[in-house]
RNA sequence: GCCCGAGUGGCGAAAUGGCAGACGCAUCGGACUUAAAAUCCGUAGCCGGGUUACUCCGGCGUGUGGGUUCGACUCCCACCUCGGGCACCA
């Protein structure tokens, strides 16, 4: 051992040394309890900085935790490997996106390893790889065989140069990201994921994810947007056409004054040609489509309608209302179809007083009444229904359900639920994805491929130099095939899935990562999954964790998972932001110019201080403030527990055969025995609620202190250096998970056999907690006024008088009269006066 | 607009009904040193007062205003500021 704290050598070490042992292999037949610990995988960008290194850290922590506490623990890491900035490399430096790839992989590898985070490397996935996206394909035919996958015309984002792009590639601004050109809405043939028949499993079964965020439980509970309602049937009046509508409003059905429908809605290119206004209102229709989604949907975009020249009939009461075309509706939430009720609906007010449309009031407003024609904002609150009929009197609230049961009871209207979550696109006109495995055949159309034939390999061999389009569109090798139901020339798919598809099964592969006969061994999997603990970054909250739970409830449907959600516990990590030039806080980015790469502060601090560092500064969950000056805490501490080992290394080796026994303890010790088990339990207590590593660092540097101030030397007595050991020797243990280095280093200069992770997490001794004298606080009308000592065990009545003998509270009680005196045991008394 | 979260010293923060500011950073003072670094000891919310000195005394203080309570950073109501999610969703 030598004198000063020698990171830089004992840190490659023990990494090398956790290689060679695999000390994070996992045996998935070990029959222990099993802990399955999981960090989401990260995109290979090639650099990560300090900010990514908390996920890591943090699952790392668990893993070795838990193994210390008994788990047969299971912590894999892997590549969501498909996306575009490898494209994007191919396409400006010709780098092909393979090599791109797995060169970030390796550098990205070689992070992750110095930050002495382990993982289960034989586990390991890339998803780019065709051993694992023969299985994605493999997914993906099942959805297709479930009925659950479909093909159909849809609007794309569409660039004049760059062509077709992903919803990422759109700026804010409705630019294109590349290029800056305007990106307009373009009609494509896509591929989809039939989420929506899954929409009322995937909220109801939120309510199983007790151990998630609240708040990703309400973001995904307010994504699949579930309304209860009605569908009400309403029709052309001039050609008898149905045009259903959806609403949430039944109450207001009798003030219907107009019908509002999509520009998209099919039920325009039915009724419209031959008639009068057809040129009109087609005109109408094109510049509507040219409007990019964005900005149809602000908020700010004026109403705008033109009238079709059709009227529907209100088969509530028979009314004959004009049916106008509008920007206001959306053609994919409902049945694209509004009924529309100015008196009582702000939007449907806006335009029918710019369009000068009439208004009928069938809800009063109890307080003061209304009139159509001096309203100048629709009445939506409750009240009495009036100019409704059969309803009239009724509260609108007791209308709501009474309405929908007449119409069901005449066939024209029925209950109904609504979501507002729509169908997942899935293809990307993109090479760089697992392709889609199917063939279009002249004769016998969409045919999958044959799973035995799988996978449908990316051909490396292609030209991304060319600006425009798919460059597997552009590779005849590929795409010409021949039909494998006919035999026929036929063409391949050229669109490939969207990276969103490998990464929501990957932790199922995790536990059978090379089996080249199935994705996954359905009995493994039963056994390893759910996730006991997944963490990872909130942005994640809607998109992958839906995605995810989707795609095992449909395995779950096929028979291949016997659970019904993948991840039993969730944990969300903050975001790590510094102060950028401008004196504002932001997420670390390469453009803000405020990126802290891990690499020198590796080199001049160690990882352990890194990582002691990361966790300490400040709950887990939050977002937090990277300041460089703030490691110093950190490497000093580390520093000073590396020299009081160091200065006492002949003392602890002295009292290791020792065992610290309570009765022989002089007060010091037995102090600080009673802090070392405080300490444990705190540390434990913090880990186990919410990963509170920040408080649990504290709680071993209080500890630190507390052996400081006992001052052991070669004279003190045997019992001393006794305890002094053990809460050294404890000490090391709680901070293993944390810094593992220097707690494997000094657990081995303590006569241990290396491998910390090994030892059992320490236990409180519940005996040695018990004080024999308690600290008192003394209150007047809940003023601290003074502090006593008392026996442990002392009565309420003790407490109270000698509360009441204190100088201190005399003077302060001094011409009062006391009223009441509240004594809670062991704690406090608080005397109440007047 | 709706839903959720946060607001505490110079700074990161702790305390979830019972001593506000643990732990750490920065600061200042001292010891060691030829010097510096490192280390160790001390200081450390604000205002006022007291003492040779100290574990001295008083008041104020957890975004703002109210409330509940013997007692509120903590619970309730209203508001302000910041952050996040959803949003022409019928």
């Amino acid at each position: 051992m030598q004198e000063k704290y020698p990171f830089h050598e004992i840190e490659p070490r023990w990494q090398a040394f956790w290689d060679e042992q695999r000390a994070f292999a996992c045996d998935t037949a070990d029959t222990r309890k099993k802990f399955y610990c999981l960090t989401m995988f990260p995109y290979p960008s090639g650099n990560m900085h300090v900010g990514h290194g908390r996920n890591y850290i943090m699952g790392d922590v668990l893993a070795r935790y838990k193994k210390m506490c008994g788990f047969n623990v299971m912590a894999p890491m892997g590549w969501d490997a498909f996306g575009l900035p490898a494209e994007n490399a191919a396409k400006k430096n010709g780098t092909h996106p393979k090599t791109y790839t797995y060169g970030n992989i390796a550098r990205m590898k070689a992070q992750i390893r110095s930050w002495g985070v382990g993982y289960d490397w034989r586990r390991e996935v890339a998803t780019c790889h065709p051993d694992y996206y023969r299985w994605t394909q493999w997914v993906f035919l099942k959805f297709l065989e479930m009925g659950l996958a479909y093909r159909r015309e849809a609007p794309v984002n569409w660039c004049e140069l760059c062509t077709t792009l992903a919803n990422e590639e759109v700026a804010a601004d409705g630019t294109c990201d590349r290029c800056g050109r305007p990106v307009t809405k373009r009609n494509l043939q896509q591929w989809f994921f039939k989420i929506t028949a899954y929409a009322p499993r995937l909220l109801d079964d939120l309510s199983l994810l007790e151990a998630w965020p609240d708040k990703v439980r309400q973001m995904q509970a307010n994504w699949i947007g579930r309304s209860e309602g009605a569908r009400v049937q309403f029709v052309v009046s001039e050609t008898g056409d149905p045009c259903p509508v959806f609403t949430t409003r039944s109450d207001t059905i009798y003030g219907v004054t107009f019908m509002a429908i999509a520009p998209e809605h099919p039920l325009l290119q039915k009724l419209l040609p031959g008639t009068k206004s057809e040129k009109e209102v087609r005109a109408f229709i094109a510049r509507q489509a040219l409007i990019p989604a964005a900005e149809r949907a602000a908020d700010a975009t004026a109403k705008e309608g033109i009238f079709s020249g059709f009227h529907v009939t209100n088969p509530y009461n028979g009314d004959k209302v004009p049916l106008w075309v509008t920007n206001y509706v959306l053609m994919d939430y409902g049945t694209g179809a509004v009924m529309a009720v100015p008196a009582h609906d702000q939007r449907d007010f806006a335009f029918a007083a710019k369009y000068r449309l009439p208004m009928r009031v069938v809800i009063q407003n109890p307080k003061e009444p209304l009139a159509a024609d001096r309203m100048t904002a629709a009445y939506e609150d409750d009240g009495v229904m009036t100019a409704s009929a059969p309803f009239d009197g009724k509260p609108n609230r007791e209308a709501l359900r009474a309405i929908i049961q007449h119409g069901k009871d005449r066939n024209f209207a029925d209950f109904t639920t609504n979501y507002r979550i729509r169908d997942w696109l899935i293809s990307r006109q993109r090479y760089w994805g697992a392709p889609i495995p199917v063939v279009h055949c002249p004769k016998c159309g969409i045919v999958p491929v044959p799973e035995d034939q799988l996978p449908v390999l990316l051909p490396d061999d292609v030209e991304f130099q060319s600006e425009r389009g798919n460059p597997l569109a552009n590779h005849a090798g590929f795409v010409n095939t021949t039909c494998p139901k006919c035999g026929n020339k036929a063409e391949r798919e050229t669109d490939t899935l969207a990276q969103w598809i490998c990464s929501c099964w990957y932790f199922l592969r995790y536990v059978n990562p090379r089996d080249t006969r199935q994705p996954f061994d359905k009995a493994d999997v039963a056994r390893w999954l759910p996730v006991d603990q997944y963490i990872g970054g909130v942005e994640h909250a809607v998109l992958h964790l839906l995605y995810s739970r989707f795609v095992v409830k449909v395995l779950h449907d096929a028979g291949w998972c016997s659970f019904p959600e993948p991840f039993q516990a969730l944990f969300t990590q903050g975001m790590i932001c510094k102060r950028a030039d401008d004196g504002k806080l932001y997420k670390m980015s390469k453009s803000k110019g405020n990126i802290v790469s891990p690499d020198e502060l590796i080199a001049s601090y160690g990882a352990d201080t890194l990582r002691l560092y990361t966790l300490f500064i400040g709950p887990p969950e939050m977002d937090a403030e990277w300041q460089d000056a703030g490691i110093q805490g950190p490497y000093r501490f580390l520093g000073r527990l590396w020299r009081r080992v160091w200065e006492t290394r002949d003392l602890l080796r002295e009292a290791a055969a020792a065992r610290p026994v309570l009765a022989q303890m002089a007060r010091p010790e037995r102090d600080l025995y009673r802090k070392l088990q405080q300490t444990i339990r705190a540390v434990t207590d913090s880990i186990e609620n919410g990963f509170r590593f920040n408080t649990a660092i504290a709680h071993t540097m209080e500890l630190m202190n507390a052996i400081d101030d006992l001052k052991i030397a070669s004279e003190s007595s045997a019992q001393a250096k006794a305890v002094y050991r053990a809460a050294m020797e404890k000490m090391i243990l709680l901070l293993s998970p944390l810094v593992p280095h220097i707690a494997e280093e000094l657990w081995v200069e303590l006569g241990h056999p290396p491998g910390v992770m090994h030892a059992p997490w320490p236990e409180c001794e519940e005996a040695a907690l018990a004080a024999d004298t308690v600290e008192v606080v003394l209150q007047i009308n809940g003023k601290m006024r003074g502090k006593i000592e008392l026996p442990a065990g002392a009565s309420r009545e003790e407490m109270e008088k000698s509360a009441l003998a204190n100088p201190q509270v005399q003077k302060h009680l001094a011409g009062l009269t006391v009223k009441k005196i509240i004594v809670v045991p062991g704690k406090l008394v608080n005397v109440a006066a007047s």
